[in-house]
DNA sequence: TTCAGTTAAAGTCGATCTGACCCTAAGTCA
DNA sequence: TGACTTAGGGTCAGATCGACTTTAACTGAA
């Protein structure tokens, strides 16, 4: 034990500020869903509506504390099922955040709260199941991932931030590492794979070079099945035989 | 000062495991020196011999407890300092371990602690600071990265672990972000700094290619001055000219 | 003073990769 | 049947990379 430590348990509230900083977990959740007004999907999240304050009534990142018999993973697992219904298909903590000013407006004295956040990927169909099976649905909502709280008086906390930084790490990880095929299902065509690439990236990719460089990864199978129903030429329906999460960060 | 700290506040075996995980920052400190054996530089970093159980007697990463009233990343600055006596030239949070097994050996029961690690690049004239002034010196040692604690039972906890991945962190980074030169002075020359990317990698580069690439760099910018001294033609000095630290991880 | 040894620094060459573009095949719809 | 649209394959120029060669510049020993 350190002398650096002050005395933590029966603290009154002028020495707060020495209690030890509590620990809590969020989870950024990204799925892809069809925009509205443009055809193409997009990224989409689940936020949550506070409901005390402080930022009462403003949307929030699922979250909460970590129970003393989890581990990290299986906290954010467990309160991304509950805040939202969702298994992950993949799943990876992003960053601990723990300024000191995060957890309260400036000039507002609470608690330090060290934030540990994760952030997932879920398939369309699992995202689908989200507003349907909550009972309290009404505070649970998707928002789209990069405008979500601009016209609301933004987000709790410093959550607008973390978003952003979960944004910056989907795209800079998708351009090396195999995460794009936990958005769609266990079979897809290049075209939806593109569709993928192109919403997280925010620019079109050329359809024949994807095609090409997608050739050279073993891991992408070609099924013998077509998906048919489309207007044209059905296409061929691939496969990822890879390994479902990647040990590496 | 220890990483992690043991059974805190005199509750009885029963309540440990309720109680809130407690926060600890520590941190992997990367410096490029001289082996013994090989003239090549190798990577090496600062463990501290712990005085208590458990893993008494055996080396751990330096870190401790997370202060009030300052926030992560000034608390792994502070620690540094204290331990190593070492102003970190680059530092960046590694990950945060929270597993419900990694405060004690198996078997035995103590509470549960979460770290955040953090790891930082010095220079090898800071680095020469450390053993001469600190009184407690015979508990503060140099090791090498890749094989501390090898012959001696093994580090304490699961910073074994923690090593690795931080140098798995430093290698990947090393190859898209400019971070090497925080190993180095103000002023290097293309050789030093290749010798820098040879000991973080483990293998040879060519000396041709190497310095084409990095003329293709502009930050790196030559002065007009020479490294006299050397036994052959004076070579040019560099001068990295970026910004000090990178924003992204 | 000369020459051997060593490193600095630049250039060459073939293989590979990338982006832009074109062409044909195969389906749907009017 | 023919217009339209997407699937899927190919071409070509420029950039990059690894392996290698060549020349310049300095030191130290003969």
């Amino acid at each position: 034990m350190s002398t650096l430590f002050a005395g933590p348990f029966g603290a009154n509230v002028s020495e707060r500020a020495q209690l030890p900083p509590s620990l809590a977990i969020s989870t950024v959740i990204f799925a892809l869903k069809p925009s509205r007004d443009v055809g193409k999907p997009t990224l989409w999240l689940p936020l949550v509506r506070r409901v005390k304050e402080p930022f009462k009534g403003q949307w929030a990142l699922p979250g909460g504390p970590l129970a003393a018999t989890e581990s990290l993973e299986d906290a954010a697992r467990r309160n991304l099922r509950e805040t939202t219904g969702l298994a992950p298909e993949y799943l990876e903590q992003l960053y601990a955040f723990g300024g000191l000013n995060r957890a309260h407006r400036p000039g507002q004295g609470s608690q330090r709260v060290v934030s540990i956040v994760y952030w997932a990927l879920v398939r369309p169909t699992e995202a689908e199941l989200l507003v349907e099976g909550e009972a309290e649905a009404e505070n649970v909502a998707w928002h789209r991932a990069d405008t979500a709280g601009d016209g609301e008086g933004g987000l709790a906390f410093d959550h607008r931030e973390i978003i952003d930084y979960a944004l910056w790490r989907l795209r800079s990880k998708l351009e090396y590492a195999q995460i794009a095929y936990h958005f769609l299902g266990e079979t897809f065509t290049l075209a939806q794979l593109r569709e993928v690439y192109e919403a997280v990236l925010g620019r079109p990719l050329d359809p024949a070079n994807f095609r090409r460089q997608l050739k050279s990864v073993p891991q992408i199978e070609p099924t013998d099945q077509f998906l048919e129903g489309g207007k044209h030429r059905p296409p061929r329906l691939y496969r990822y035989t890879g390994p479902a999460q990647r040990s590496t960060t």
